[in-house]
DNA sequence: GCCAACGTTGGC
DNA sequence: GCCAACGTTGGC
C-alpha cells in the first residue's frame, strides 16, 4: 500500500506546469529546510507513493494534480554547494543533514481542487492543509483523503 | 499589503 | 534550559 503526501509549491517559483515542461517531466524535491519535514522525506516517502501537488501563495490556491515519487530520500546535494541558495555550511558528506526525493508528474487536473472546494467536502476538509498555521511544506495525506481529491478533481 | 502562526536563534 | 526577538510562511 503506496503512502500519500502532500507538496507545497509557489506556482511563481515552481509550478505544475513547470513539472510538466521539465525532462522527463521530472525533477529533484530539494531546498527543505525543517526537520519535520526532512524527517519525513529522509524516513517515511517511499517510491511510487503518490503526491498531491498544491500551489501555495497565488490566487486561487489549489490542488493542482498529482505527482509520483520516483526516487526516495537521498542527501540534499545542494546544501554542500558553497554559494548555493540551499547551501547550508553544516551539511557535510558524512552528515548530509538535508534529503531530497525526485518525483514525476501523473496528471494535471483539468480542474484544479481549490481550498473552497477542499473545505466543502467531508473528508477533505479534516486535511493538515486547510488547518490554520500549517506551514508544514510537505505534509501526509490519508487514503481517505486522497480518495475524496480525485473524487473532487473529476467531479 | 497585512498579520497570525510558527520555527529558529542567541543571550542569559 | 528558558524565552524574547527575529525572520519566514502563507492565507486572506
Amino acid at each position: 500500500m503506496p503512502g500519500f503526501w502532500l507538496f507545497k509549491s509557489e506556482p511563481d517559483v515552481f509550478s505544475i506546469h513547470d513539472l510538466a515542461a521539465s525532462k522527463g517531466k521530472k525533477t529533484t524535491w530539494e531546498g527543505v529546510r525543517n526537520y519535520q519535514a526532512r524527517n519525513m522525506i529522509r524516513d517515511d516517502i517511499q517510491r511510487g507513493d503518490g503526491v498531491l501537488f498544491y500551489h501555495s501563495n497565488t490566487d486561487p490556491m489549489s490542488i493542482a494534480g498529482i505527482a509520483e515519487v520516483v526516487k526516495s530520500g537521498y542527501p540534499d546535494h545542494f546544501a554542500q554547494q558553497p554559494g548555493h541558495k540551499y547551501f547550508d555550511e553544516k551539511a557535510t558528506p558524512e552528515n548530509p543533514i538535508w534529503y531530497m526525493v525526485d518525483i514525476k508528474l501523473v496528471r494535471i487536473f483539468e480542474q484544479p481542487v481549490t481550498r473552497g472546494m477542499l473545505a466543502a467536502h467531508p473528508v477533505a476538509s479534516q486535511m493538515m492543509v486547510l488547518k490554520k498555521g500549517s506551514r508544514l511544506s510537505i505534509q501526509p495525506v490519508t487514503a481517505a483523503e486522497w480518495q475524496a481529491v480525485q473524487e473532487l478533481a473529476s467531479a
